[in-house]
DNA sequence: CAATATTTTTAGACACATCTAAGTTTATAA
DNA sequence: TTATAAACTTAGATGTGTCTAAAAATATTG
């Protein structure tokens, strides 16, 4: 079979609906078809017909109108990506002083790359367990605050907790917004109160209210 | 319009292909068909298909039955994307230790990633002005070594020539065939004889035939 | 709980780069 | 110089990811 030498074209769509479908996961338990549609800038009907074509090769589990999750095989590959785009980002902004955000773009554009470049790049940057988000990067022993740290929605009024990690999505405009609030990893913040519509912070003195969408995609640990 | 986050795919070939044809201009003064075939791993009447509608878009000059070469509007193009190959070049060799034949076909596949990527990148690897072949980056200023630098088929024999640069084409094939015969930037050969298949140079006190199809994209400067 | 709105899927068309097969042009050799 | 070989192009088919339009399932609301 010939082998074209750029990226090869088949692979990128599998691995973009995977990853898409990995970190809706991560933040809904689920990926249902409208919200991949923002994910992957694509019509529904483009995301159904992935969708059965994802299920037929196996890579997730779909119970049609109801959503979908990755199979063990799919998460085995959208794991890989991760790894990929965690290693870009922390490439992007600690190497090339990218701002977070765009490099969260950028990256995406960088993960299809192959596994050995990632590799030579991972040893270059000295092995870092987190990406520029706080996220953890696969394959890497990841700290206690990593693996302790719950979305906001978790913590109960009063507490004070340490942001650890964002989550993120394709497009970058829930992190975007997310720093807009003024919140980054390692500030603190003070759960006032659960409203109907997100949950008033206190950071920095002041009050704010954070929608649910935006706090089941911020993680961090209580302060002792 | 949606724009999908990823890399764009219509103009990933448009891209491939205006290199490729760079290329071998450079090389051969023209691009025809069947070499392009061996550059893209693409049969020829795909090549043929895709030339006719990159003379429409007023990309190249084509001349059926002949060959093709870049328009200005093309020109410019190639020169952006050799930009970013160069400078991807330089990193993967001079940054992530990668040999530079396979630095090579790793370029190929960044040489898509935005301007900015590579504008950021060119500022931290601090503005080299040549790639790891010693080709020249465009934009920076060229020593006189690559602008006086000729083929080795255009010198006479008994000269002394110093390697300045050796032109790439996209499989990487010439340059590991060039590298493996103990041909480097920087050694110094011999011009002895010319014989119908090659040149025959010294090098390292050794005489060793190389084919003409290497000497055209082996580039030196006399020794004085 | 019935009517309406939203979400999701199916069906069918399209653009794109690729292929094979066949025809045309140019180059090579007897 | 004609016959044969090689290079190149055209025509038409295929696969993939996308779209629109319409149908089906689920959710919401009066």
């Amino acid at each position: 079979m010939l082998v074209r030498s750029s990226i090869d074209r088949s692979s990128r769509a599998l691995e973009d609906y995977l990853m898409a479908i990995y970190r809706l996961e991560e933040l809904f338990g689920e990926a249902r078809t409208t919200v991949l549609t923002n994910e992957l800038s694509v019509k529904p009907a483009t995301i159904s017909k992935m969708i059965s074509k994802l299920a037929a090769k196996n890579l997730i589990i779909w119970e049609p109108y109801k959503g979908v999750r990755l199979s063990e095989k799919g998460r085995a590959i959208a794991e890989k990506i991760v790894r990929r785009h965690r290693i870009a980002e922390y490439f992007l902004v600690n190497i090339l002083n990218m701002d977070s955000v765009k490099a969260h773009r950028y990256a995406h554009m960088m993960e299809h790359l192959p596994e050995e470049f990632f590799d030579k790049l991972y040893e270059f940057l000295g092995k870092p367990s987190i990406c520029p988000h706080g996220n953890p990067i696969p394959g890497a022993t990841p700290s206690t605050d990593v693996l302790k740290a719950k979305p906001l929605i978790k913590f109960s009024i009063g507490l004070t907790i340490r942001i650890v990690r964002i989550l993120c999505t394709a497009g970058g405009e829930i992190i975007a917004d997310i720093y807009k609030l003024g919140i980054d990893i390692g500030k603190r913040v003070k759960i006032v109160s659960f409203s109907e519509r997100g949950i008033v912070l206190e950071i920095d003195e002041k009050r704010i209210l954070v929608e649910y969408r935006y706090t089941l995609a911020i993680y961090g640990v209580p302060v002792e």
